[in-house]
DNA sequence: TTGACAGATGAGAACTATTCCTGTTTAATA
DNA sequence: TATTAAACAGGAATAGTTCTCATCTGTCAA
């Protein structure tokens, strides 16, 4: 085992201890399946995954550990879109503003926003760039005021 | 009936006709459930919509048109990303590069990107940003050659 | 106009992603 | 090592979406 993979599961172990979660066994394996992987993978691919380890798995293991670490701050959704289909009439190219609370989607023209400027020594060879959106969340007022902030 | 709103029926007939799809009354609502919506609804709420106005209608005909409206390009799905949750495990504050194709993300480091300028005027009254995420939409090269780009 | 037919609709079954429930097992800690 | 709160596996339940099929309707050529 290389060291910065033991080095990573002591960070896990030591992130687990803070937000009082249990460092089991299958937390673990979910966690490194997830860092291992290059590819925002699903629940049930990091199922399939962790499944090569331990068989006795369930699924509703993954799912609710990916959802006591997306609570707790140890893993990050890709999105804040996921789960049902969102659509839009507004066919021409402009950006969002996202609540992080109640997922409320709001317009940004195009001209509101500067030219992305971007180095492409990260982007994957041979990848053709089409376009780029630039979403900025944070909190709606109505959320602000729910959570007591104003 | 506004000026600006017969005008958008007419384009949307024209649009039908263009690519070949039958005008019915049903897309016809659907379509108006949309535009009229601020909120980049969902397909269950055009349906709560177009009920309004047509009871019988059935959610399977929202689905099915809206679907027919994404494939002509006559609607735009706000996120790539929505259908199943997608993880990761990288903490740092990154962007990222999709695959509007194959759906495949690739991470790119916050410092490739340089900070997005743009103008507060659009953003709603009180809403508190905290970040800005970019993501670069495009074709992968496997994308690019299965689709016989290269 | 009208008639033929491809395509659209409504109803409900089927499927996929996710959450919930329950009885059993395990990690934490004293 | 005994206690106990939390985690686990399995499976039922729910939400979102797609599919199937019988019926109906818009389109287009005559």
């Amino acid at each position: 085992m290389s060291d910065t993979r033991t080095q990573a599961l002591d960070d896990f172990r030591r992130r687990c201890k803070e937000r009082g979660l249990a460092f089991t066994f299958q937390r673990q394996v979910i966690y490194e399946a997830v860092v291992d992987s290059r590819e925002h993978p699903t629940p049930e691919l990091i199922y399939e995954q962790v499944r090569q380890r331990i068989p006795s798995i369930s699924l509703g293991t993954v799912y609710k550990n990916v959802k006591t670490f997306l609570d707790s701050g140890v893993l990050k959704e890709v999105t804040l879109h996921h789960g049902s289909l969102r659509l839009e009439a507004n066919m021409t190219q402009h950006h969002h503003v996202v609540c992080s609370s109640c997922r409320a989607i709001h317009d940004i023209e195009e001209s509101a926003v500067k030219p992305v400027q971007y180095s492409t020594s990260e982007v994957p060879a041979g990848f053709a760039i089409e376009g780029c959106r630039v979403e900025f969340v944070g909190l709606c007022q109505a959320c602000q005021v729910a959570r007591g902030i104003h």
